[in-house]
DNA sequence: CGGAAAAAATGAAACGTTACAATTTTCACG
DNA sequence: CGTGAAAATTGTAACGTTTCATTTTTTCCG
């Protein structure tokens, strides 16, 4: 029951503390001195206590990652693809999630756990304390998805490419009034989709509706926005889709208001998934390239950490479209005139 | 840029170490004190290395948690509100996930790094070295759902109440042909599924039939087992299912069987979430009660932690039923007969 | 067999804290 | 103003490792 030091191991194997470390850390020793080590070690149970290795090598062997949010399955299958690719090189995931000063708290905290690294998804790049945090943290530290000043190594998703070619998508079936719903719309990704929804527009020559690029409000209820845009009098015949959350109430809204999707309304979602997949009917979608994003994440850290000069501070990986059968052309009556 | 320690703080503040450790924790000290050393230590920029700390207290104010899969967003919903309530009593939560062998690596890391406590929801309950691991885990320790030796402080979920429930819910529609499906028959949730199952049959004096106890083909493609339930001869009326990924699943292939839900097939679902209550029809399930659930995990940890003396070593949370539209009267062809 | 070189093992000094016995300062009171 | 007790502060020994300059042992060769 009684927790064992390497000095007990020492005493065990009638050898000098120093040695016993040198076992097990690896390093070149006779085979009498390794065996007597290893067999006073599984004797005893011991267990080294990476806190004072730590504490000695400057370095914790974790990198800490933070997220706005777990429960977003889209962030679950990136937090899974995480860990397998760090354990692969023998670091560990600590995995921490919130909003606001969350965030900032969180940057504290993982500093003074002295993780090895840090990966940041910002919910937030207007917040100066949490800029000058993250700037000051010392180590390794990889930005994803929003714009941070450009000091910070980043991995960034293809949302502008992926809404154009969506936007493009939708105006090739003949749909005009294409709904773009982002919430949030002074953050990189928001700012990104519009853009993408302008030149989509833009390379037809066609005009945009600016009012159908319909901020969320404030992310809290989008219940207005939605059925005011698939039922008032100037409705859109198509809706690009943040995530599958709002996905699920507009899906529910075109329900009650009896909108047949895709006959009366077109829906294109970001995020794929098993739900998506299977809903009636099954919904195109955005899908993101979870396996390359972590790819590129753990590659930007890692060389970091191993400071090899790395090419690009920032990297970008694209969008993929899923046409499933969520989208049609647009309803004869509506949407022509433009 | 440099690092300072607590060491740098007290020759900048006039004073010795032993003091600015006080101020640091709290402790009672002269306010001419806690001012210059509250002063030197923004001068310097401080951040106390909570490594040394540990390492010196023995604790490192960390709880590790253990789920099998991080992407299931009903650990998702389990995860935000753990870490909430760790971080309200100043615990940081660890988190870390997976499947076989890598449960019993993590026990081990988490050992390693001497986190003060450990929330666990084992993938299996028959692995002797999982059980051995966290018998001599050497902090508190508290098992999720999984019936391990009882010695272990443990939270279970009311599977069996909520599956009699559910059943009864069904038999009282007219239901005879109910199939129960869950994965992994031999752990204890399945174990408890069917025993409820049983019950609510047996207190209407009704026959089981057994092939409707069918267990998931050792997880890896239900496809075939639900074929066969939904549309063989002896097709079930109704169907239990485990979780929203089958869920999904069974949705597909009824709808690509041409069945309608509910008319043809009645269908219940364990995990609530939007998706399921966005579906059409919306889903009728047995829903998770994670706040109470998670309560009882914080209540019997930091109970072991303070070494409180706890009532019950195990505690059994209740399940809710949401009624939705997912079941309706069985079709009249079938299933009369019992 | 002797001795130099190479190899192996040792021992003690860090790492940044906390805790506690020892010391100094403060204060009230005769 | 001196005294003693109480309060405040100090200095140092841990905590469990790694690292590295020394010391000891082994090996090789004339």
């Amino acid at each position: 029951m009684a927790r064992h030091t390497i000095k007990d191991v020492a005493r065990e194997a009638g050898v000098s503390v120093g040695s016993v470390s040198r076992v097990l850390n690896g390093l070149p020793v006779s085979d009498r001195l390794h065996r007597k080590v290893e067999e006073a070690c599984s004797r005893l149970q011991y267990e080294p206590n990476s806190l004072a290795r730590s504490m000695r090598t400057n370095s914790t062997g974790a990198v800490g990652f933070f997220v706005p949010d777990v429960a977003n399955p889209l962030y679950g299958a990136i937090i899974n693809s995480l860990d397998q690719r760090l354990n692969a090189r023998g670091l560990m995931l600590l995995l921490a999630s919130g909003r606001g000063r969350k965030a900032r708290d969180v940057v504290a905290e993982f500093r003074r756990r002295r993780v090895d690294g840090l990966i940041f998804v910002p919910d937030s790049e207007d917040d100066p304390e949490l800029i000058r945090a993250l700037e000051e943290f010392g180590a390794p530290t990889v930005i994803q998805s929003v714009e941070f000043p450009n000091r910070f190594y980043g991995v960034r998703v293809g949302y502008r490419d992926g809404t154009r070619q969506a936007v493009d998508y939708l105006l090739g079936l003949g749909h005009r009034r294409i709904a773009l719903l982002t919430p949030l719309r002074h953050l990189w990704p928001g700012r990104e989709r519009e853009a993408g929804y302008r030149e989509a527009f833009q390379h037809r020559g066609l005009e945009i509706d600016d009012a159908l690029l319909q901020p969320l409000a404030s992310g809290l209820s989008p219940l207005p926005d939605l059925e005011t845009l698939m039922t008032g009098a100037d409705r859109a015949t198509a809706l690009i889709l943040p995530g599958s959350r709002i996905l699920a109430l507009a899906l529910r809204v075109a329900r009650e208001k009896g909108l047949n999707v895709p006959r009366d309304l077109s829906i294109i979602s970001v995020g794929d998934n098993d739900w998506v997949a299977t809903y009636s009917p099954a919904i195109t979608t955005l899908r993101w390239p979870v396996e390359t994003l972590v790819d590129n994440l753990v590659e930007l850290l890692v060389g970091q950490m191993e400071n090899r000069s790395l090419r690009p501070l920032q990297v970008t990986v694209p969008t993929e479209l899923v046409l499933r059968h969520s989208c049609s052309v647009p309803p004869a009556t509506v949407g022509r005139e433009h």
